[in-house]
DNA sequence: AAAATATTTTAGGTTTGTCTAAATTTATTT
DNA sequence: AAATAAATTTAGACAAACCTAAAATATTTT
């Protein structure tokens, strides 16, 4: 099936919406997508007739199993593309959705394929959000607050809670990314903060706030 | 300026053809662009009124300073994306003009820059067309036939003038490629056959044919 | 349960990019 | 230079995706 940009953005959003609540209804929609709400309900006749939800006038949707698969054939893309900006062309994380918003979009199934294999078949993108495989499955990933990391135990940084330019530079400046290999030395009972120790670099401390805002995964 | 896909097609293809004659006409444009005269006559009002082209009505049209620095900018990220889908994702070279029509239409500079740079500022694109540079400025390259090289001397494989499958399998089987450092070790007389060395492989031999139809740059 | 409020849909327009068919203009023949 | 042919433009429509304003339906409040 080929779906218009427009479209694809209709149901990538539906799909989000979805995992808070398992009806969608018209106003959240023309927010999420920055428009209004007579626009969604042109658009909702379309993807019914599509056959990509399941809709009810004046009561809700959702997206059927049809839909779902689409959504998570744009999703893979969007995420790859991200891993792709960040890994190979040196973006920060926090500059890569919007052009990935584009990307997206460009539907080769030939590219998707070649473009994954390229990147290492990637399980996360750099925000820590999991990359669905070719048939729409989603790996789990086992993600923990840092905060809760047993001692000893090595995790691999997955996703930062807080994506602010403030928590970025502090980040930086630590020398965490995600995938970084961590690992709590010791907790400070007096104010939470951690001695943590990274693959390559000498241990440093860290606050709990900092702490609580970094999520790692861990066999 | 923002255009839309189209637009930016529209513009692309008068450069195209206004490299072969001055001025471009209605037909023409709207058979490269696989659309009718009509629709050509109502963009290229469009175009007039966003000072990217000179239009006379009845007479003709070209583009004007802008609208070939837009042009130019447009085959810049064609060709890098070109360069892309072969040298890193391992695509044929004749499989990746379609995608990299959709890629060019992405319009974040900071992404062309980091492309432009992550594959190395390569000068010609797969096909063997030169790569403008960020200000527009198109790379002269000294390209001659293979069958015209200078006996030992290295030239770079940079075009190919049958780009058929069956030339492309041919190639493929010799181990020449776009960017393949060759060299003629030998003319034989006989038929004009010759026998070339390219790097780490050993010396074979080509037919005049063949190499008619190989280009190749040198210092 | 009636009134008030909020949500959703319909009705009718707009813009972009396309189309067909008819009218103009230019070019070519005779 | 008049007639014919070819190219180009205008006129009027259409689909996609959006809009505003008004009508219809649901929900909440009193």
């Amino acid at each position: 099936m080929n779906l218009s940009t427009s479209e694809e953005n209709y149901i990538k959003s539906i799909y989000h919406l979805q995992l808070a609540a398992d009806m969608v209804n018209t106003n959240a929609l023309a927010k999420q997508l920055n428009t209004k709400a007579a626009s969604v309900t042109d658009m909702l006749k379309k993807l019914k007739t599509k056959k990509l939800i399941q809709y009810e006038r004046y009561y809700g949707f959702k997206l059927n199993e049809k839909g779902t698969q689409t959504a998570l054939s744009i999703i893979r893309r969007h995420r790859l593309w991200e891993f792709f900006l960040v890994s190979k062309l040196g973006f920060e994380w926090d500059k890569v959705h919007i052009i990935a918003e584009e990307l997206e979009h460009v539907s080769s199934m030939e590219l998707i394929k070649k473009l994954d294999s390229y990147l290492g078949n990637p399980k996360i993108d750099p925000h820590g959000d999991p990359i669905p495989d070719v048939n729409g499955k989603i790996p789990v990933i086992k993600q923990i607050n840092l905060f809760k990391l047993p001692l000893k135990k090595t995790g691999i940084v997955s996703s930062v809670g807080n994506q602010s330019p403030q928590m970025l530079e502090m980040l930086k400046h630590y020398g965490i990314g995600i995938g970084s290999q961590i690992k709590i030395n010791k907790v400070f009972d007096f104010d939470n903060s951690l001695e943590i120790k990274l693959a390559k670099l000498p241990a440093c401390i860290i606050s709990e706030q900092v702490a609580k805002n970094i999520f790692v995964y861990h066999d």
